[in-house]
RNA sequence: UGGGGGAUCGUCUAACGGUAGGACAGCGGACUCUGACUCCGCCAGUCUAGGUUCGAAUCCUAGUCCCCCAGCCA
C-alpha cells in the first residue's frame, strides 16, 4: 500500500473508536481482517469492507488479514478463493503473510466446543431442523427447551466425538450452545454451533464431517489472529451478544471487539450474492466478469480503475445509517480518475460518410495531442483524406436552435484537421441520409483559421480508408428501477437494453495498439477499454462510462 | 412494550453543548480545437412535539418513521 492510499482515508466512527481505544490504552497493534466466504465473486460492496479494513490497519501501522470464512463446504469453491485473492490484489491491497482460513482452526475450534460441553455450556441435540425451528419460538414468543438439553457431559462428549467420526448422516444431530431459550435475542436461543455435513471441503477435503457455524467460527478466529477490531455489517448486530458470550466462556488468546457499519447500497444496482449468482447461473449476463456486473471482476473488465473504486468508497464514507448511494457518485469518481490518465483517441461509433469535394491528393497525416492537459503523453499522427466518417449524431439536416454541429451550410472544425462546410445531403431511395458532401478550407490546416474566424463546434472524425472497423459495446443500468426487487421480483426489473452493441464503428489506426484494461478516452464520447473478446482485426471496446453531456441533457 | 439498530440539503457524509460544513446531483456563468475538463456563483437540510440551557443536530421526555433478527447460510 502506498502513502497515497493512506491519504485517501476519511474520518468516521470506526476511526473514532480506534482513536479512543488507543488513547485509553485498550489496544496495542491494530489488527483487522477481511473475511469473505468463498461462495461467489467480490463486488463493489465488498470493496467498502476491504478499503475500511485494510485502510484502517495501514493508517494505524497495524495489519489486515485476508481470512476465508470457509465453514460451509456445501457452498464454497476453489474458483472463488482464487478470484477473491486476485480481486483484493487488484483493488490495491496486500495481506502479506496474513492469509488465513477458518478451516485452519477446525481442530482448535473442535477442542473449544468440547470445552463448552465439559462446562455444561453446550449439548448435542437430536432434533431435526424442523423441530429446532418449531421449538425456537417466534419473534414475540419464547422458545422451548429441547428434550435433549439435559444430557450429561459424558453423553454429549461421546455423541460429539461420534459426530466428528462421521457416524451420523447429514442433519441427524447438532451441537448447540446452552444459553437461554427465552431470550429476546433469537441468536441466544441455544444457537447451533456445529452441524453434520458430509461434503468435500476445498481445503480440508473429507477430513471433517462436522463443520462449525459462522457464529462459532468467526469470533474465535478473530481471537486466534489477534484481531483488535472486527468490523462487519449491520445485520450482525444481533450476533454480537453471542460473539461476546463465546469469547467470555472460552480460553481464547485475545479479546476482539465487534463493530458494525452500514453495507453499501447503490441505486439501480443489486449487491445481493444470491441475486448475482442467479444472474450468472441463469445467463442473464455472460459471467461474473460481465461488464454490467457490480463485481470487481466486472468493473475491471469494464475499464474501471481500482483507484476510482477506492476514491468512490472514500467519498461514500462509513456510518451506521442505512443508505443508498446515487450511482452518479460512482460515475464521477470514475471520470475524475480517467480524465487525468486516459489518452485521447478518435472513434466514430455510428459512422456517416463525408466526402470532401475540393480535397484532392493522396491524403496526409495530421498531429494530434494524446492528452490536452498532459504534454508528457506526447502526440501522434492521424491520417486524413478526401473521405472520412463523422458521427451521425453530429449532423442534422434541420437543426434545432441550440444545435452547434454540422448542418447544411454550416461550418465546423474537424478536430486536429480543417474547417469544413456542408454543401449537400445525399439520401437513398428510402430517404435515409447516406452521405454528406462538404468542402474544406485548406488554410485552416491544424484547426485554426488565419483570418480569426470561429466555428461553434469541433467534431471528431476518422479517415474512411485508413480507419479500422471495431465493435463497441455500450452498457446501461442492469436494472430499470433504483430499487430493484422492491416490486417483488428482482428479475422482472432487469433492463432488457442493458447492452447495446455497435457492430460497425470505426476507430483511428493508433487504436490498433490498445490493450485490455488500458483506459482510453474516445473524444466527445466517453472512456473505453478493449475487451478480451477482441480478435485480431476485430477489436471490441467496452464503454466504461460516457462523458458528461450538457447538450444531451438540455 | 419480543430483541437490536438508525433518522442532518434530492443523495452520501461532517459536527462530539458554541457560526449546520463538504462532496455528488441540479441550476446559472466564464473558459474551451472535446457541448469534456477547469474555474466562479447559486440552490438546498437537523423526523415531530415538549423540556433543560445564555446557547441544542448534539442532553432529557414522549411520539413518528425506517432497517435487521425466527438457516443445521454468512
Amino acid at each position: 500500500m502506498t502513502d497515497a492510499t493512506v491519504a485517501e482515508a476519511g474520518r468516521d466512527f470506526v476511526r473514532d473508536i480506534i482513536d479512543a481505544d488507543r488513547a485509553a490504552g485498550r489496544v496495542g497493534t491494530i489488527v483487522t481482517r477481511f473475511p469473505p466466504e468463498p461462495n461467489g465473486y467480490l463486488h463493489i460492496g465488498h470493496a467498502k469492507s476491504i478499503c475500511l479494513n485494510f485502510g484502517v490497519a495501514q493508517e494505524y501501522g497495524g495489519h489486515c488479514a485476508l481470512r476465508f470464512d470457509d465453514t460451509n463446504p456445501a457452498k464454497e469453491e476453489q474458483e472463488y478463493i482464487d478470484a477473491i485473492m486476485r480481486d483484493v490484489r487488484w483493488l490495491g491491497y496486500n495481506w502479506g503473510t496474513h492469509l488465513h482460513h477458518a478451516s485452519d482452526y477446525f481442530e482448535q475450534l473442535y477442542k473449544w466446543a468440547e470445552h463448552l460441553i465439559e462446562r455444561g455450556l453446550a449439548y448435542v441435540d437430536d432434533q431435526t431442523a424442523d423441530q429446532i425451528r418449531e421449538t425456537r419460538g417466534t419473534l414475540k414468543e419464547a422458545g422451548r427447551d429441547s428434550p435433549f438439553r439435559g444430557r450429561t457431559v459424558d453423553e454429549n462428549l461421546d455423541l460429539f466425538k461420534r459426530m466428528r467420526a462421521g457416524e451420523f448422516p447429514n442433519g441427524a444431530r447438532t451441537l448447540r450452545a446452552k444459553i437461554d431459550m427465552a431470550s429476546g435475542n433469537i441468536n441466544l436461543r441455544d444457537p447451533v454451533l456445529y452441524r453434520i455435513i458430509h461434503a468435500e471441503h476445498p481445503r480440508t477435503g473429507k477430513t471433517w464431517s462436522i463443520y462449525p457455524t459462522y457464529d462459532f467460527a468467526h469470533g474465535q478466529s478473530d481471537a486466534i489472529e489477534g484481531v483488535s477490531h472486527s468490523l462487519c455489517t449491520l445485520e450482525f448486530e444481533d450476533h454480537k451478544p453471542l460473539y461476546d458470550w463465546l469469547i467470555e466462556h472460552l480460553p481464547v488468546p485475545s479479546r476482539p471487539r465487534q463493530y458494525e457499519f452500514a453495507r453499501l447500497n447503490i441505486g439501480y444496482t443489486v449487491l445481493s450474492k444470491r441475486v448475482l449468482t442467479t444472474l450468472v447461473r441463469d445467463r442473464y449476463v455472460s459471467g461474473w466478469d460481465d461488464p454490467r456486473m457490480p463485481t470487481l471482476a466486472g468493473l475491471r473488465r469494464r475499464g474501471v480503475p481500482p483507484e476510482a473504486i477506492r476514491d468512490f468508497i472514500r467519498r461514500v464514507g462509513v456510518a451506521r445509517a442505512n443508505s443508498v448511494v446515487d450511482f452518479a457518485m460512482f460515475d464521477f469518481a470514475v471520470r475524475e480518475h480517467l480524465n487525468k490518465t486516459a489518452p485521447r483517441r478518435m472513434a466514430v461509433l455510428r459512422p456517416l460518410k463525408v466526402v470532401i469535394e475540393n480535397y484532392d491528393g493522396p491524403g496526409e497525416e495530421l498531429d494530434a495531442v494524446n492528452h490536452p492537459d498532459d504534454p508528457s503523453q506526447g502526440s501522434r499522427k492521424i491520417p486524413f483524406g478526401r473521405e472520412i466518417y463523422i458521427e451521425r449524431d453530429d449532423f442534422m439536416e434541420i437543426p434545432p436552435k441550440k444545435f452547434f454541429r454540422l448542418s447544411p451550410g454550416t461550418e465546423v472544425r474537424l478536430r486536429y484537421a480543417y474547417f469544413v462546410t456542408c454543401r449537400e445531403v445525399v439520401k437513398d431511395a428510402a430517404g435515409e441520409i447516406v452521405e454528406l458532401r462538404c468542402t474544406y478550407d485548406p488554410a485552416t490546416r491544424g484547426g485554426n483559421a488565419p483570418d480569426g474566424r470561429k466555428v461553434k463546434a469541433t467534431i471528431h472524425w476518422v479517415s474512411a480508408t485508413k480507419s479500422l472497423p471495431a465493435e463497441i459495446r455500450l452498457y446501461n443500468q442492469l436494472f430499470t428501477r433504483p430499487d430493484p426487487g422492491a416490486g417483488g421480483d428482482v428479475f422482472a426489473d432487469i433492463n432488457p437494453n442493458s447492452l447495446e452493441i455497435l457492430a460497425d464503428a470505426r476507430i483511428e489506426p493508433a487504436l490498433a495498439q490498445a490493450n485490455d484494461e488500458q483506459a482510453i478516452q474516445f473524444e466527445r464520447q466517453g472512456y473505453f477499454c478493449r475487451d478480451p473478446d477482441s480478435a485480431p482485426g476485430k477489436p471490441v471496446f467496452n464503454r466504461t462510462v460516457g462523458l458528461r453531456d450538457s447538450y444531451a441533457k438540455a
